[in-house]
DNA sequence: TAGTGGTCTAGACCACCGG
DNA sequence: CGGTGGTCTAGACCACTAA
């Protein structure tokens, strides 16, 4: 559809299946403009997101080169530094949801500040463990604007939230802060993670936001250590 | 220096001192274009700076927005996806590092793979406990190829490698893959890291990438849990 | 419907790299 | 030195929002 996304994910092709190989070197901008019959601003923003994704390097005098990553990296890579919900990150894997709380609460001081709430807010209050393949991952614990996130019902906390959200609301989400932190396992993530005594978990604290710019969701996320990972790719 | 740098450093500071405030509305881009005396390309990238560290939103045909973040957070997302030295992130404050390890080995496969070496390559292989005000912050275990660092000594290893290698060396450090996981500690970390046994340890694993795409560090930092915390902005 | 931000162009000039 | 990618412009058209 956009025409610079379009080169990007044709050159990411051509990486990914291994028809530019690692350090090759890319055409130039200006031959590529004549490829893709567009002008060099477009071609310079469809490479931006081959950089920003970490699988080429441009040498200014001298061109654009794949990054020397083995192929097994990069898929990781991709997606490493996008967003989503926990239903679309698995999908393809048969994923269980029990809900444990599904509440509306008045929110507290923390939660307000969060969300960027008035003081008389309501807020749901969901609590989920997700499992894939039968194996706990994680607990989560969510918090969500009543009169943002309307006539959410138990029914879609037990499958994929994100896409009531996206689907059935029409909401668009746009991006997410996100913390990650490490503490000691208490007994009930324990019991709820099929952890041991003294086990690790993983803290994943989210703020995420719609394109609007509004707070839609504060969460706090406790995963079970043995099946936590956060990839991303840093530019300076 | 760049001008669209020069703007977003200009609104953000505003931003950052509250002179604009949450929710608040920024100038059109065609006024700031009228502004800072550029074209509106110019402002658009300017802004998208911004947008990708989470301090504004833009909405296409309202406007743009400063997001609802308290200010106490924001100093925080500004550092947080940018890629430094242990030294420059806790600049200010004591910083001693001990080094455990300081030797040039002859790389096994893992390392070989990660940096991308050839077969025969030797790496510098250094082992250092970093701490902040006299508590142990992290065990880093660091792989070099000394064809590309070369001529470090242990005295670089007591202070800052970064800053060996960019003011030094004149290399330009360009970007890092990294992936952040978590286990409970062992007995040379727990004596280290003056952690209690079944304490538990974040473990960051990096590869770092010159200017000119060539990986040049393979780490893995044992971090003590108390003192870890990993903060991003997700675009979707 | 008027005006926003998003995309795209053609062309200019610059900083940097290699021979 | 010629050629690279980086920045910047002026202006075009489009998708979207709000009144």
């Amino acid at each position: 559809m956009i025409k610079y996304m379009e080169i990007a994910n044709d050159i990411r092709n051509q990486i990914v299946k291994g028809i530019l190989k690692p350090n090759e070197q890319l055409l130039f901008e200006k031959d590529l403009s004549k490829v893709y019959s567009s002008s060099k601003m477009t071609i310079k923003k469809a490479l931006d997101i081959l950089v920003a994704e970490g699988l080429i390097v441009k040498r200014r005098g001298s061109g654009t080169f794949v990054k020397s990553i083995n192929s097994s990296e990069m898929d990781k890579l991709i997606v490493s530094n996008q967003f989503r919900g926990f239903s679309a990150l698995y999908s393809g894997k048969k994923i269980d949801t029990e809900v444990l709380v599904f509440q509306v609460i008045n929110c507290d001081e923390k939660i307000r500040t969060k969300l960027n709430l008035d003081e008389e807010q309501f807020v749901y209050n969901i609590v989920r463990v997700r499992s894939v393949n039968n194996v706990p991952y994680v607990i989560e614990n969510t918090y969500m604007p009543i009169n943002i996130i309307q006539g959410l019902k138990k029914a879609h906390a037990n499958s994929s939230i994100y896409s009531y959200i996206e689907e059935d609301l029409g909401l668009k989400i746009q991006s997410s802060h996100r913390k990650i932190s490490v503490r000691k396992s208490n007994s009930f993530e324990q019991e709820h993670l099929h952890l041991e005594a003294y086990d690790p978990v993983a803290i994943a604290e989210q703020v995420a936001y719609l394109e609007n710019g509004t707070a839609f969701e504060y969460s706090i996320s406790v995963h079970s250590y043995n099946y936590f990972s956060f990839e991303t790719v840093i530019i300076r």
